[in-house]
DNA sequence: CCCCTAATGGGACGAGAGTTCCGTTAAGAT
DNA sequence: ATCTTAACGGAACTCTCGTCCCATTAGGGG
């Protein structure tokens, strides 16, 4: 009579419900590299997947749904901020993370299409700043180090340049749509820092 | 028998079919406020159009057509640079205007919805392309004015200083989904200043 | 002013997405 | 090992989207 205060697959998160919800995640990844958010359809990843189509909008009720846990999902894999001592190299090492992470095709096409589905649905749009703002805060910890060092000055804003690192090579992947490519990722280092050096991260206020 | 060789609506682009693709286009825009690009359906907007949607699916065969074309459409109403003799009063003006139309209704939702669009269909994204070089050429001669005037060092690469100024705005608006206000645009030109005046925008090869 | 035809609009049609019902399977507790 | 029931899957159904056909309307040249 009365409906399951959980969501479908919360009771038993045993061997049958993590199989399925993998095949799931997997199939959509595929279908995204393939048709891209636009093109997602419940019953191309339920057949691509080996399920029932039922259980997909039992589950994920929508193809939001689906990109919002798939990048919940990703969340959850860390991805442990460098550290070799200077921050020139930790910061290059952030910028080729996500270089190499936008030309991937997978993961590429993926980020894609959280982004489109945040346009217009919460449950993404959540799960896309959860995402940043953990990876953003992560990697904030070199710039930290840095200013321990000597190397920036005194109060400089860590989240805020891990942010002014990878701007540029989402500004254009997404919105002028022009190839993201090395020199693309080194010239935002050396913008960055430069700015850093100069004092420009520094949070004003008292 | 033969197909025209031309798109519906060039022959005779006379009163009424110049009022349709107003009505149409209008009407795609409130859609958009009101569902986002993912909401959109061709069906919806020749009603509220008052138009027969066998017109709108003869016209912009798809929903990525439509926000194509209306991208096409503003990318036509030109934003002239301002020119005010002081490179740091330019280039806040210019963080500025993309500040308003970020955060202004119509327009911001039609931004959000072409890009999600431009996530998989060619049409939409090379509109978007088109939009943004156009806007971004025109204003990098606030750059090419400041470097006569000795106010930034010579060979800074104009486009690439705009870009920089923009594309924290639209990363916070479209990744990171964090709110753009006056502060995060004020703090983009001062940090872009710094680095140009740093010489990290200048192009490096002879 | 009249004619030609580009362009629009209504309605019927087929396909595919999303929903519901109910029988079947297997996780996990005893 | 057995039992309970969470979770899955097949199939029928509905509804909306997208397409097609043809009658009607209105540019724009003569």
């Amino acid at each position: 009579m009365e409906q399951p205060s959980r969501l479908a697959g919360t009771v038993r998160p045993g061997g049958r419900t993590a199989r399925v919800r993998a095949a799931v995640l997997d199939a959509t990844q595929d279908e995204l590299v393939e048709r891209g958010f636009h093109g997602l359809t419940m019953d191309q990843v339920a057949a691509k997947a080996g399920v029932g189509k039922t259980t997909v909008y039992r589950r994920w009720k929508s193809t939001t749904g689906l990109v919002a846990d798939l990048m919940n999902e990703l969340a959850n894999q860390s991805s442990p901020h460098a550290d070799t001592g200077d921050v020139e190299a930790d910061l290059r090492a952030n910028a080729l993370a996500v270089l190499e992470a936008l030309n991937d095709g997978r993961l590429g096409a993926t980020f894609q299409a959280v982004i489109a589905a945040a346009t217009c649905d919460e449950q993404a749009s959540q799960a896309l700043r959860a995402f940043y703002l953990r990876r953003i805060e992560e990697w904030a910890t070199v710039v930290d180090l840095a200013v321990k060092r000597g190397e920036l000055p005194a109060g400089t804003d860590g989240p805020e340049v891990i942010r002014a690192i990878s701007a540029p090579l989402y500004y254009r992947l997404v919105v002028t749509r022009e190839p993201v490519d090395h020199a693309v990722a080194e010239a935002s280092v050396a913008r960055t820092l430069a700015a850093a050096r100069a004092g420009a991260f520094v949070t004003s206020h008292g």
